[in-house]
DNA sequence: CGTGTGACGCGGG
DNA sequence: CCCCGCGCCACAC
């Protein structure tokens, strides 16, 4: 049974628009736990593909993509690009600019 | 029930 | 920039 802090978690991210990116540190706290970005990681490893989620839009607070080359690291890297996010040369994303600011929806 | 681990975050050296 | 440590939460052993 889905907790109602995972199910809040579920339609944040849900929400994210294509082009924009959100951190598992912000989708904790917008979703009322701000110390539970590991748990936001969590769902997203265990419960990505049975909601339909953008979880491609989800990064680290550093602007980079915590999956390792071969764990699904190319395929957000891909995703992205797809929605028109940039990458830099270390393969970090400016959040200045793609970072969901949780309003624009 | 203690211990280790992880798609995390932040502060410090 | 890198490496470490600590805090936090859920889960597997």
């Amino acid at each position: 049974m889905t907790t109602d802090f995972s199910q809040r978690i579920i339609e944040i991210i849900k929400q994210i628009p294509s082009g924009k990116v959100a951190t598992y540190g912000q989708i904790a706290f917008m979703a009322g736990n701000p110390m539970a970005s590991r748990q936001v990681a969590r769902l997203l490893h265990t419960a990505s593909g049975k909601h339909n989620l953008p979880w491609q839009r989800v990064i680290n607070s550093q602007g980079l993509i915590s999956l390792k080359p071969g764990a699904g690291f190319e395929q957000q890297h891909e995703l992205l690009c797809e929605e028109g996010v940039e990458f830099d040369l270390r393969g970090r994303i400016d959040l200045k600019l793609y970072q969901w600011n949780g309003r624009t929806r």
